[in-house]
DNA sequence: AGCACGCCGACT
DNA sequence: GTCGGCGTGCTC
């Protein structure tokens, strides 16, 4: 008799476990398959097969029978599940949700089905269909359909294409169909979410000596069992030239390669432009995808017929087998981490996936993370580099521009004197300009002149944000929305208005300064239909507007080469966010949007404004110098005990009750003393533990308490972590806590 | 997750 | 007396 054991489709701890189940002789099970099992009183319950064994030391009368496959395939790859026991214990999450990643969601729910389309097909030879076809003079519907078909290669036609060529024929069918001259086939069609390319793929470029140089070391590590790379290359250095060589070294090595990009570079031009490169073979995962095109997609990678995948964080998972590299570009993007459990970091899930089959890992940016730059600096990751631009393109000129002087000035606008004459001067040039407004926080919030009051959320101990295209305010946490006052609630004045700098304010100045002059505007509001935010850009090429005013979306990986002039207008709107990582983010942008200058054989010019000129993170941005801001962001973390010398662990709890919450932390913040003086080798590495309100004290009428571990990174000390983790999980329905490691948003 | 079992309040 | 409230507990 054979079993198999399984993991049921429910996360929750209580069953979270295996569960063993008879293989009835009739059907063939193997690890990885989606089989249908009764389970307690539940009839029909979705598991995934974890093992299959010939005995089993339960008493047979608590078996019962694996009802049935759901799959004639196994939907999780040997590859994959290994990979979910990793997530698992890594990630702190039920072995369920683990698994749930390794498949489209739409596949759990039933909803999608492959797609099939019927096909009119000639069931007789050719010879035979031509004599029965002549026999049909008075039939001409009949005739049309032989007609039809036999002008075919195949001698077959998709009814959908049959009834656009002859119109409805179904009546006329019939006849065929009883005497055997025709037959209708289902087939499986592939819903592809571009069109197919044809054409000649386009030419890899050649590479400069010093691309030369990284590849080879790439290829040569791929030719061996895998290497941890990180490529440090400047913005233009070329970096994806590189890329392509290497995956094209993987595919004729039979190997396969995926390329993790941050969302919101997977543009559709970005899209075209990769399939241009890989036609067929690659295989593109976004979000924008329809649950029937992701679900195809997902089947070509299954079937094999793929050798590239390029997506967002969750590709990741991308069912291939026989890796041979992945690619993380923009390593230090902050959405490589999942915000909703399970909580990973598709960063670490690379390397993991990575080291067990054998591939090659490689992380790259202009701007690396602290983290990856550190374990570089270590040799936990081989340090490539790429230090010139291509075509030895000079880097743009940076200047920057005091605002507190602007102010002293008198200079109230947010343009300052000598951002305001750059921008005449490349608008009577006739070239472009892009202005880059942080409006994440620099909370556009509306307050009183009079008495300083500030519209709050009713449910939330957060301002509300104001909406300019809807005039509305809404609340960022719970969604809430409200009227935008005419007076004061407090006071009753009438001097309450909106505040901070947005794209909105920056076009408003743009048209009182430059009314002749066309703008488009790129922020949240504007891209919020599909496509707009493609379109908006492909206007600004073609050259419908001479100026472009965005939010973060544009620092984003955009080559215009009529661009000749950078504008940010408030440099260190996010340098005084409560997140010690705020620095190393304010030079990743300002870094990236200087970069966008000066692509072409015009110089750029980047005019960075700031109210703290002398910050290291602005004054190194300015010259493009990672490596000193590295070394000076480095002594700040050692000094203040940041990541990545430690690791920050928040337990955060909510309930409806503030008492109950603070309690439920407290009780947390006790375990882990108790745990700390029994792991007493330990105790010296905490460098902070302690229970405090959460800086959102309510959202959601919800109040909010927080637990937080600050602790040295050292191996021994994710014991400290997985304890952190383990308390948050044991919660009761009052009180909901989450587990948060380094957490970036500290609302 | 779902469903049964089990122990206390107002009703045909 | 019963019908039914939803608080624990188990599911191979």
């Amino acid at each position: 008799m054979a079993y198999c054991q399984i993991i049921v489709d429910i996360s929750h701890e209580d069953v979270d476990h295996l569960f063993t189940y008879r293989i009835p002789p009739k059907l063939h099970i193997e690890p990885g398959m989606r089989v249908r099992v009764p389970f307690g009183h539940i009839k029909h319950m979705e598991g995934i097969v974890i093992n299959v064994m010939e005995t089993c030391d339960l008493t047979d009368a608590r078996i019962r029978d694996v009802e049935e496959t759901l799959e004639d395939y196994p939907i999780i790859l040997p590859n994959l599940l290994k990979l979910s026991f990793y997530i698992r214990d890594h990630v702190f999450c039920t072995m369920t949700q683990a698994l749930r990643l390794m498949y489209p969601a739409e596949m759990r729910a039933e909803r999608v089905h492959s797609k099939q389309v019927e096909i009119i097909a000639l069931s007789v030879s050719e010879a035979e269909a031509e004599q029965r076809a002549a026999l049909l003079a008075r039939a001409p519907k009949r005739l049309a359909i032989l007609t039809a078909l036999l002008g075919t290669e195949k001698k077959r036609m998709e009814s959908s294409e049959l009834k656009e060529k002859i119109g409805d024929f179904r009546p006329s069918l019939k006849p065929l169909l009883e005497d055997g001259t025709v037959t209708i086939l289902k087939e499986e069609v592939f819903r592809k979410p571009y069109t197919s390319i044809d054409e000649a793929l386009a030419p890899d470029l050649e590479l400069t000596p010093t691309q030369g140089a990284v590849l080879s070391r790439i290829n040569a590590a791929m030719d061996l069992s895998g290497n941890d790379f990180l490529l440090y290359g400047v913005t233009g250095s070329g970096k994806t030239e590189v890329f392509i060589h290497a995956i094209r070294h993987a595919i004729r090595a039979g190997k396969t390669a995926i390329v993790l990009v941050p969302e919101i570079s997977l543009t559709p031009q970005m899209v075209t432009w990769f399939r241009s490169r890989f036609g067929d073979l690659a295989a593109v995962l976004h979000s924008r995808l329809s649950s029937g095109e992701r679900y195809d997609e997902w089947r070509r990678i299954r079937r094999g017929e793929v050798k590239v995948v390029i997506g967002a964080r969750s590709a990741i998972f991308a069912p291939l087998q026989n890796i041979g590299i992945i690619i993380v570009d923009e390593e230090h993007e902050q959405s490589y981490q999942s915000e909703k459990t399970p909580q990973y970091d598709a960063r670490e899930i690379a390397e993991q996936r990575c080291h067990d089959e054998g591939a090659v890992l490689l992380l790259a940016s202009a701007t690396p993370s602290m983290r990856s730059f550190a374990r570089s600096q270590r040799g936990d990751l081989t340090l490539l580099e790429m230090p010139e631009r291509v075509n030895h393109r000079p880097l743009p000129e940076v200047s920057i521009v005091d605002m507190r002087r602007e102010l002293s000035n008198g200079n109230r606008s947010v343009f300052s004197a000598s951002l305001y004459n750059a921008l005449s001067q490349c608008i009577a040039n006739g070239k472009q300009a892009i202005l880059f407004v942080n409006r994440r926080g620099y909370s556009s919030f509306i307050s009183c002149r009079q008495c300083g009051t500030v519209i709050m959320c009713d449910h939330c101990d957060v301002s509300m944000t104001y909406h300019a295209a809807e005039n509305l305010l809404r609340c960022h946490y719970c969604g809430a929305e409200k009227p935008v006052p005419e007076t004061c609630p407090s006071c009753g004045s009438r001097h309450i208005k909106y505040f901070g700098v947005g794209t909105q304010r920056v076009e408003e100045e743009m048209h009182r300064f430059f009314p002749a002059v066309r703008t488009l505007r790129m922020d949240n509001d504007t891209t919020r239909e599909k496509d707009a935010h493609a379109l908006l850009l492909a206007r600004f090429r073609k050259g419908e507007a001479q100026v472009l005013i965005g939010t973060q979306m544009i620092a984003k990986g955009l080559d215009f080469p009529n661009v000749t002039l950078v504008g940010i207008v408030a440099a260190d709107a996010m340098l005084n966010l409560p997140d010690f990582r705020s620095s190393e983010r304010t030079f990743q942008l300002l870094t990236q949007v200087s970069g966008r200058a000066g692509r072409s054989s015009y110089p750029g010019l980047v005019f960075l404004q700031t109210y703290s000129p002398e910050h290291y993170a602005i004054q190194a941005a300015s010259r493009q110098d990672y490596r000193s801001f590295y070394e000076e962001e480095m002594q700040h973390r050692r000094r203040q005990l940041f990541p990545p010398y430690t690791v920050i662990i928040r337990n955060l709890y909510d309930a409806k009750d503030d008492e109950e919450a603070k309690q439920a932390a407290e009780s947390g913040l006790e375990q882990m003393e108790a745990y700390f003086s029994r792991a007493a080798y330990m105790k010296k590495y905490v460098t902070l533990l302690r229970v405090m309100p959460a800086p959102i004290r309510r959202i959601n009428e919800r109040m909010r308490w927080q637990l937080i571990l600050k602790i040295v990174d050292q191996p021994q000390t994710a014991d400290a972590v997985r304890k952190m983790s383990d308390i948050a999980l044991c919660m009761n329905d009052k009180v909901r806590c989450v587990c948060q490691i380094n957490p970036s948003n500290l609302g």
